[in-house]
DNA sequence: AAGTGGTCTAGACCACAGC
DNA sequence: CTGTGGTCTAGACCACTTT
């Protein structure tokens, strides 16, 4: 952890033990200095941090000041994260069942998305993502794995150095992680209602009549490579998607 | 202009200049502080800025990269926009259509979402948005006038200074500006697909079987305190919601 | 060992707020 | 004027990658 990590710590038990209020102003750049024997640069980083956070604010020829309300703020997706996690963070425990894993060619809306080479496969994989530990009073007697999501993501097979029998892993980025050397940072995703379809319906085991949310994903990596096409179908009964927006 | 603001700039006509190729490494941070005449720290500071903005990355011991795509990401509704503005980032011409304005006692979940004090009123909006120059290929023959939402917002009453008989604003957003002080700064969205309610159905000729995309929202002001209680009904057939998800 | 980016220090001057 | 945060310089050492 570097010293400005740990300047950013100092300075949030030195909030919580001086139960300072909110809105009120700080200490100086040049107090923290002192106080935590460390340079204006260093101190500086650790307030940047902290603004990062929205857990302060400053105002040139002012000072630094604590806000309002310095409480967390639950994340939605708007942060990026495995269903593997997304499940995991609604108190549940994952469940996957791979379905199948298939080699085709990319459809025309793939090769114009993920900007493929002439010739490039596509490795598709079609996943059951389900939980056990729903909540008991609505648990089906018998049943205690819910569906949760049906996944359908689609990569380019150069991407793998072998060919993925198997998927050990939980989550598809810890895979591509360890085994492609590709890092995800982001997905441009569109949400949009759907119904369940007659493949899920008959082999899943879904109910017809439910609705579902489709959130049709294009992730990238940390090189700004579009990498995986995703269409995962989400059963909202358990987990419910939250979003933080901002105004600009 | 800060000489770190100009130096990105700078960079960024070096990286169009060299028509540098996605993927490829920029020159070294000594190389920029030749080129460019100012300090490592300063050069630093423009490679951060361009990091933000995800047009580089940068690799310790290896060197900084130009991303694959320096395309701009268009934003999604991880913005807080008025429906407003987001039908015209869709190239349409927002109408609105006020339904009724009552005042009703809040219910439990408003009185906790909202934090309610005892005896507050609510004062419910409920509007349809609706848009002209939907893509004429889609248009209805003698309708030119396609419905994209339907919006139930309601407000305590004691936020009006005096009791809201029409709104001559486009967006709830500026009412609340001008006419209360209330200056919106974020919003918790939950999302879900759900089918046109009977009453969309009757009395706005929403098709009966289309599914909608409510947005059940807790709008917070500037200084922290919840304020709206949404709940926006979409048709997604003309608008799209995007959602740009980043890796933590 | 050499070269890269990551972190930290010490010191300076500037821009803005308030007395 | 003083004190605040904002910016910039020069120099050092560290961590990681490649030769």
């Amino acid at each position: 952890m570097s010293l400005a990590q740990s300047a950013k710590e100092n300075i949030l038990t030195y909030i919580t033990e001086e139960e300072l209020s909110p809105g009120v102003a700080l200490p100086t750049e040049a107090a923290f200095m002192e106080m935590l024997g460390v340079s204006r640069h260093t101190v500086r980083e650790a307030l940047i941090l902290l603004e990062q956070e929205r857990l302060i604010y400053r105002v040139q020829g002012k000072g630094t000041f604590l806000k309002r309300k310095p409480q967390q703020i639950e994340s939605g997706i708007e942060k990026l994260e495995s269903i593997t996690d997304i499940i995991r963070s609604f108190g549940l425990e994952p469940r996957t069942k791979m379905v199948k894993i298939e080699v085709q060619d990319p459809t025309p809306d793939m090769v114009r998305r993920l900007d493929l080479p002439r010739g490039e496969k596509m490795v598709t994989f079609k996943r059951v993502r389900s939980a056990q530990g729903a909540p008991a009073a609505d648990r089906t007697p018998g049943v205690d794995e819910e569906f949760i999501a049906y996944c359908v993501d689609s990569m380019p097979l150069s991407l793998f150095p072998s060919f993925p029998t198997e998927i050990e892993e939980e989550s598809m980025f810890q895979y591509l992680a360890h085994h492609c050397g590709v890092v995800i940072e982001r997905a441009v995703t569109t949400i949009s209602p759907t119904r369940a379809t007659y493949e899920m319906v008959s082999e899943l085991g879904v109910e017809q009549d439910r609705l579902l949310l489709l959130l049709h994903q294009i992730h990238y990596d940390n090189r700004g490579r579009p990498v995986i096409y995703s269409n995962d179908y989400f059963d909202t009964h358990f987990i419910q998607f939250k979003i933080n927006r901002l105004r600009p």
